[in-house]
Parts: C-alpha cells; sequence; structure tokens
DNA sequence: ATAGGGTTAG
C-alpha cells in the first residue's frame, strides 16, 4: 500500500507544477516612465554602482530636482546589490521637494527583506509610521509580508496597529489575511487567534488566505487538533491545495509521523494535487534532522526507482548525514550513484565522505571498486586518506610506501597500490600527500628520512607550504641542527613565507638549548620586530642549562635583559634561577629574587615557596624554612608533599628529628599522602639520630600503606642500620633487595665493609668487597667512600686470616691494584704487585 | 595549526 503511495508520489514530482499563491502583487504602480526619465534613472543607477560613498557630487546635484516616487521606484529595482540600493534610498530621502511614498518605501522593504537585512528593515518600517506614509490595504500588506518574511512578527503588528491608529490605513480583510501570514512563521497560536477574532468583529471573511496562515500556526506549534479542526474547514470549503497539504506533510515529518506522512501523499494523490520540489526537499531534511534517515532514504529510493533525479544537495544531506552516523557503506553507494549518474560532486563532500573512513581496508575496497569513476583529484584524495590512517595508526612505514609508489618508485609494500588495482594507472601525490607523510616521519623522530623526502618534493615542483616549513625547522631546531634550520629558514623567505612566531620560537628554543645567550637575545629583538612572543619556556630551559653549566649569573642576567627588552619572566622562569642560585650557596640572591617578586605583584606558588625552603634547609636555617612553611599556610598557599618532605628533611639533618617526626604527623593530619620520600627522609634520619627500631617500624608501615620501599628506600635503611652497628638486620634488608633484583651502589658495600671492620668481623667485611667487585661496581676516587675502602683493604692486607685472599682478589682485579697503588704512594708502603 | 618550562629522599 505504501509503495503504490509512494511511486504515485513520484509520477507527479516529476510533473513539478510549482505551486504559486496569486497574493504576492507586485510593490510597484505600473506606470510607465517618459523616455527622459529613463534617462535620469540610467544616470543615477550608474553613479551609485560606481561610485557609492561619494553622494556629494555636481551631477547628482543636478538629477535631485528631477526626482520622483516612480524614477526612485525604478532606480531601486535597477540595483543588484542591496548596499547600494539603501544608499540611494537614503539619499533620496534627503533631497529637497521629494517625499517617499508607500511605493518607494516597499520597494526597498522588498529589497531588504529578500536580503534578509532586519536592521535596516524595521527601521523602514518605523519611518514609514513616522513620515506619516498613507497606503492602501493592499500596500500595507504588502509591506507586513515583508517583515513577515524575515521573522519580524513583532514589528509586523506594531506596524499594523500603528497605521490603523494613525489613520494611515484602513485594512481590510487582505491585510489581516498577511497579517496572518506573517503570524504563521512564529508559533504564537494567542496571536493569530486575537487578530482572527479581531478580523472577524469587523466583518472581514474567513477565507483560503486566512485559513491557510492558521493551520501554519497550529501545526508549528504542535496543537495538532486545532491543526486537524482547520485542515476539516479548508476541505469543506473545497480549498485544499498542494501549500495546506505541505504544511501538514512537513508537520508530520516533524514530529515523527512518517506514516500518516505517507497516507497523506497518498489522499494527495486521491486528489490529484501534486507534490513539489521543494516540499518534498524539506521533508527529507526534516526526516533527516529528526534521524529518521532509514525513512527518508526509503522515500528518497522510491523518487529515484520511478527514473527521476532528485536535487544534488539532497544527495549531499544524505551523505553528511551517513557519514556523520559511521554508515560509510551506504554513504558510498550515494556517492558512486552520483558518479555513475554523471553528477559533478564538491570536492568538499568528498573530503568529508573519505574522511569519516577510519579503516584503510574500507578504502581499498572503495578503490577496487570505483576507482574507474573516480577522476584524478578524488584518487589523489583518497589515497591521502590511506596516508593519514597509516600516519594516525603509527605506520608511518606503510605512508612512506605508499607515496614512493604513488611517486612512481618501485616498493615491496605488502599493499601494493599497483596490484591491488590490477596494474591499473595509480593516483598521483598532491601538495598534501607529502605534507601528511613528511609530517609524520617528523613525529617519528625519521628527520633525515623527511627532509630526503621534502627535497625530493621541491625537486619534482611541488610547493611546500608554511606548516610544513615549520615543522621541519621545529624538527632540526630539536636535534640541534641549527644551521640546517638557518638554511631552510632563508629558502623559507625566498618561497614569500614570513617566519611566524613557530618559526622563530623553533629557533628560540634550540639557541636556549645550546646556551646561547648572545644569539637568544639578539633573536629576540628581531622577533619584536614581527610583533612575536617567545616562548617562556625556552627562556626557562637556557635559565637552567645555564645554571647547570655553573652560569647562574648569566642566567640571572638574562632574565633581566628579558624583561628591559618587554618581555618579562614569569614564576617558574625565576625559581628555576632561584634554585640554580641556591645550589652555588647563594641564598641571599635567592631571597633577594623572591622577595621582589612578591613585591612586585607577582604570586609565589607552592614550588617557589619549596626551592627557598629547600634553600634555607641547606644553609642550616630551618626554623626560618618552618617559619615560611606556617606563612603559606597563613595565605592559604597549599604545601605539597615535596614542601613537607623539604621541611622534614631539614629537621632530619639538623639535630631535629623530634621535629621532623611532627611535621612527618601534620602532613598526614593535612591529607597529604607521604610518599617514598618522605619515609626514606625520616628512615635516613632516624637511624642518624641513633634510632634504628624506629627506622625499621616506619618501613613495615611503608609496606601496609602501599607506598612500597624502593632501591633508594632499602639502601637508606641498609647503610643507616649498617651505621648502628645493626649489621644482622642490615643484611635481612640487604638480601630482599637482592631478591627483589634490586641491585647495591657502592656506599651500601662500604658501609657493610666499614661496620664489619668496626666490629673486627674481617671474614664479612671481605665477603662484602667480593660481592661489590663482583657486582662490578667501585667507588670513583672522588668518591667520599674512597679513602674508607683504601684503609679497610689496608686493614684486610694486615691481618693474617685475611691477608692471602685479598691477596688473590687483588690479583683478579684491577680496580683493586689501582686503589692499592694509591695507598703505596700516600701512604709510603711497597706496592704489593 | 604547529609546543608547554621550575621543587623533595640514600
Amino acid at each position: 500500500m505504501k509503495s503504490r503511495a509512494l511511486s504515485a508520489t513520484a509520477r507527479i514530482y516529476s510533473c513539478s507544477a510549482r505551486f504559486c499563491r496569486p497574493i504576492f502583487t507586485k510593490p510597484q504602480n505600473n506606470v510607465i516612465l517618459a523616455p527622459t526619465n529613463n534617462n535620469v534613472v540610467n544616470d543615477l543607477i550608474n553613479i551609485f554602482t560606481k561610485n557609492p560613498i561619494c553622494t556629494n557630487n555636481s551631477e547628482l546635484d543636478s538629477l535631485a530636482p528631477l526626482l520622483s516616487t516612480k524614477i526612485v521606484e525604478t532606480v531601486l529595482t535597477g540595483f543588484k546589490n542591496w548596499k547600494t540600493a539603501y544608499m540611494f534610498f537614503d539619499w533620496a530621502s534627503n533631497q529637497y521637494g521629494y517625499k517617499h511614498n508607500i511605493y518607494t518605501y516597499n520597494a526597498m522593504a522588498s529589497i531588504l527583506s529578500s536580503a534578509r537585512q532586519n536592521a535596516p528593515l524595521r527601521d523602514l518600517a518605523t519611518n514609514v509610521v513616522e513620515s506619516r506614509c498613507f497606503m492602501s490595504p493592499g500596500a500595507l500588506g504588502f509591506l507586513i509580508r515583508c517583515l513577515g518574511s524575515v521573522g519580524l512578527v513583532e514589528e509586523a503588528n506594531l506596524l499594523f496597529d500603528q497605521v490603523k491608529e494613525k489613520g494611515l490605513c484602513v485594512p481590510n480583510g487582505y491585510s489581516y489575511n498577511c497579517l496572518l501570514d506573517a503570524i504563521s512563521r512564529s508559533s504564537s497560536i494567542d496571536l493569530a487567534d486575537m487578530r482572527l477574532k479581531e478580523m472577524r468583529d469587523y466583518g472581514f471573511d474567513c477565507g483560503k488566505y486566512t485559513l491557510t496562515p492558521l493551520l501554519q500556526v497550529y501545526c508549528t506549534a504542535g496543537e495538532f487538533d486545532k491543526a486537524l479542526d482547520v485542515y476539516k474547514q479548508i476541505q469543506d470549503q473545497g480549498w485544499l491545495d498542494a501549500h495546506v497539504f505541505s504544511i501538514l506533510l512537513l508537520y508530520f515529518c516533524k514530529w515523527g509521523e512518517v506514516d500518516k506522512a505517507f497516507k497523506l501523499i497518498e489522499r494527495m494523490d486521491g486528489h490529484g494535487i501534486r507534490l513539489n520540489e521543494k516540499t518534498f526537499a524539506t521533508m527529507i531534511n526534516l526526516l533527516v534532522r529528526e534521524s529518521r534517515t532509514d525513512k527518508a532514504l526509503q522515500f528518497f529510493n522510491e523518487i529515484r526507482k520511478s527514473g527521476f533525479t532528485p536535487n544534488v544537495s539532497l544527495y549531499y544531506v544524505f551523505i553528511e548525514e551517513l557519514c556523520k552516523t559511521k554508515e560509510v557503506v551506504k554513504a558510498f553507494h550515494l556517492y558512486s550513484e552520483m558518479k555513475e549518474l554523471g553528477i559533478q560532486i564538491d570536492v568538499g563532500i568528498t573530503r568529508k565522505l573519505l574522511s569519516s573512513f577510519s579503516e584503510e581496508g574500507d578504502l581499498i575496497q572503495m578503490l577496487r571498486e570505483s576507482w574507474e569513476h573516480m577522476d584524478e583529484e578524488v584518487r589523489t584524495l583518497l589515497c591521502n586518506r590511506i596516508l593519514d590512517i597509516f600516519v594516525s595508526k603509527g605506520t608511518i612505514d606503510k605512508a612512506y610506501d605508499l607515496l614512493l609508489e604513488m611517486m612512481g618508485r618501485e616498493v615491496t609494500s605488502d599493499i601494493k597500490l599497483r596490484s591491488v588495482l590490477s596494474n591499473k594507472e595509480v593516483a598521483v601525490p598532491n601538495t598534501t600527500s607529502f605534507i601528511i607523510v613528511i609530517d609524520g616521519l617528523l613525529k617519528c623522530g625519521k628527520l633525515d628520512v623527511a627532509l630526503n623526502l621534502f627535497q625530493d618534493m621541491v625537486r619534482i615542483g611541488y610547493k611546500p607550504n608554511l606548516v610544513l616549513y615549520n615543522n621541519l625547522i621545529f624538527g632540526l631546531c630539536n636535534s640541534n641542527r641549527l644551521e640546517e634550520s638557518y638554511e631552510l629558514l632563508r629558502e623559507m623567505k625566498e618561497s614569500r613565507f614570513e617566519p611566524t612566531q613557530f618559526t622563530h620560537n623553533s629557533i628560540f628554543g634550540c639557541l636556549c638549548q645550546r646556551r646561547d645567550v648572545m644569539g637568544a637575545i639578539a633573536l629576540l629583538r628581531e622577533m619584536r620586530v614581527f610583533g612575536h612572543e617567545p616562548w617562556i619556556k625556552n627562556s626557562t630551559l637556557l635559565v637552567k642549562n645555564l645554571c647547570n653549566n655553573r652560569q647562574v649569573m648569566e642566567a640571572c642576567k638574562f632574565l633581566d635583559t628579558m624583561a628591559q627588552e618587554g618581555f618579562p619572566p614569569d614564576i617558574i622562569a625565576y625559581s628555576a634561577a632561584m634554585d640554580g642560585l641556591i645550589r652555588i650557596n647563594k641564598l641571599d640572591g635567592a631571597l633577594e629574587i623572591f622577595q621582589e617578586l612578591s613585591t612586585r605583584g607577582f604570586c609565589p606558588d607552592v614550588v617557589a615557596h619549596n626551592i627557598i625552603i629547600n634553600g634555607l634547609c641547606r644553609a642550616k636555617r630551618v626554623a626560618e624554612a618552618q617559619n615560611l612553611l606556617n606563612e603559606m599556610l597563613m595565605k592559604g598557599v597549599v604545601p605539597s608533599v615535596a614542601t613537607y618532605n623539604l621541611l622534614i628533611d631539614g629537621w632530619c639533618k639538623n639535630d631535629g628529628i623530634d621535629q621532623a617526626m611532627l611535621w612527618f604527623s601534620r602532613m598526614c593530619e593535612s591529607e597529604r599522602e607521604p610518599n617514598v620520600i618522605s619515609y626514606t627522609t625520616l628512615i635516613s634520619g632516624l637511624c642518624t639520630a641513633r634510632r634504628p627500631d624506629d627506622a625499621l617500624m616506619l618501613l613495615n608501615q611503608m609496606g601496609g600503606r602501599k607506598c612500597a620501599p624502593n632501591r633508594i628506600a632499602y639502601q637508606a635503611l641498609v647503610h643507616g642500620l649498617c651505621k648502628c652497628g645493626r649489621t644482622d638486620e642490615a643484611l635481612v634488608h640487604f638480601y630482599h633487595m637482592k631478591e627483589k633484583k634490586m641491585k647495591s651502589d657502592t656506599y651500601v658495600y662500604i658501609g657493610f665493609i666499614s661496620a664489619f671492620i668496626t666490629n673486627s668481623n674481617l671474614a664479612m667485611a671481605l665477603e662484602m668487597l667480593k660481592q661489590m667487585v663482583d657486582g662490578g661496581s667501585f667507588p670513583d676516587p672522588a668518591d667520599n667512600n674512597y679513602p674508607i675502602l683504601r684503609d679497610a683493604i689496608y686493614k684486610l692486607l694486615e691481618d693474617s686470616r685475611t691477608s692471602s685472599c685479598i691477596r688473590k682478589l687483588i690479583e683478579e682485579n684491577s680496580s683493586l691494584q689501582i686503589t692499592l697503588s694509591d695507598v703505596g704512594r700516600e701512604g709510603g708502603f711497597e706496592p704489593i704487585v
């Protein structure tokens, strides 16, 4: 049943009889102009079209006295651009002896309305009333429709009442119909009902053009019962037409009553009324918007089965929607059909379709199926999409191979395009193809491959774009290849690409990495000429690198220069400098910066505070560090775990183990979870304070608090226990570490050796020395522990119980020999070996 | 459109 109705629709659709309501009359009086007036019209049109801005010109002055409303009307309809028309209209308004009438107003209103220029149209309506312009009921209707068609419903109603009130017009039934038509564009049922009543009270008849807008209002507002009532009235009067049906059809589509819409089409068929193209398109759009794409597609297919070609834009609606819902296969079928029908397809749609594919398999399928139907451009777009997918999946080699194949090179990739296409012609790459692959290579760190491909690309004659230059320069700068960056920058400028902020910052970053202060400052000055901002992170990098290279004062000077050059550094850059100062024991310098920042309105954050707390602790000014933490709490700068850890460490290293424990518990109370560092700090501190049992207790706590001890924590404990002479417990944990495959550093072994020698357990001391050497580690001569080790070996050599064993060990191990030759030199003993 | 910095343990 349904399909019969639909094919009937298809049949009538082809006739495409356009529904045209007779109500919209022309704005002008059809009075023919005299030939002399024709010249005036042409002159005016020429002047305003050529130079619309200059209205005080002598030619115009001579034309002004000849103005008449008829001339103005004719001139207005002669402009293509609404702005020109409006300027002329405005000029005419100001000419002495000339006054607009309703026909010139309406001509202007019509232009503004079709250009959808609401603001000037609103002004125009106000002017009509203010200038007390008389008008016929028909002219009023025309103006009301102009307002209504751009949604100025309120203005239309106001105008209607004002002209009536001021006696400028006596509206008739036609005027009311126009007003209702304007109202029908909103869903204001009350307003429509009120005007209908008003109209009836005046004794005007309700005709077809009264009821139709009423039907529209009820449908827009979703009042189906009232709409049905109006529909029946229209039907009873025999006024059913395509417009009435289309209002209902769109209503059904909008509210999801698709079946009712189909039934209505069937009924239309019975009345011999034809569905027009515009309604059909609107229905499809509505159905798609309401996510009833399948129904819409069914409807659409029925139309096409009957052999008619629907408007291209409908294909686009479907393809876009199907791409959105990832129904790529359906979308692609429609696309192919368009191609087969020879419809010219917009590149944007092809791109959209391609970008909705996310699997190269689907694309290769698509490529197999319709390579023949694709033009060169589409083939390239499709291959570019495959390149895109390869790159985003991280299979850059595949992308690279495919591009080489597109360039006509021989490749041995597992997806050879030529074999997929059974040796047909392969797509030709465009600039985008190169950009996709080069960017992909850069992201994978294959800088040289990217550079070679770039050179190939340029050699073959492709033009690189700005982003490509920028990305290559960025890649080179990150690999510290500054000279090549400059070379590319030069090429870039030759190709007339101005360096951007990104370009400059890439190079700035490289200079900062290299600690080239002079170069960095010189570049900053050049950047300022371009209006480019340096990325502050690069400045911070320079400060850090200078500090690590013992050039702390240079770092501070650089920050000053930045500020002088108008690029004031931020709290992070200053923090790096403060930290640098602290590491060379210039706490006062750091404190100075810290104070300056606060007074200059910068707000030091947690990290900045941490750096200063660290500095104070290192300078043994722990009480002041503690004050600073208290200050943070008062200021509302929430201390981090690191803040607490720093203070705890400060107390541990300055005979304040109880204070350290106190702050540890304060940290827990303030809901800052202690971390491995907190525990390790305390374990070490407790051992230094000769409280190894408390240290052991803390280690147990760690395990229970999902804060597993790491290598550093264990070593702190083992070493600490050794220092307390508790070698047995130290050994237990030392073997724990071995079980966990944690390698011990030399200082742990030396801690044992030293403790065992103090206990006169030379056998164990020798054993630990053996283990250390077997593990391949040995302290550097600059290490603090080096002399301890040397003395220990000396003791082991002296004692008859260990002497032969240690000699053997020395013979087997060259690093021990070196240690001993030192003993010989410094201690005045004979070399033993 | 391309990028994102500073602090804590043996």
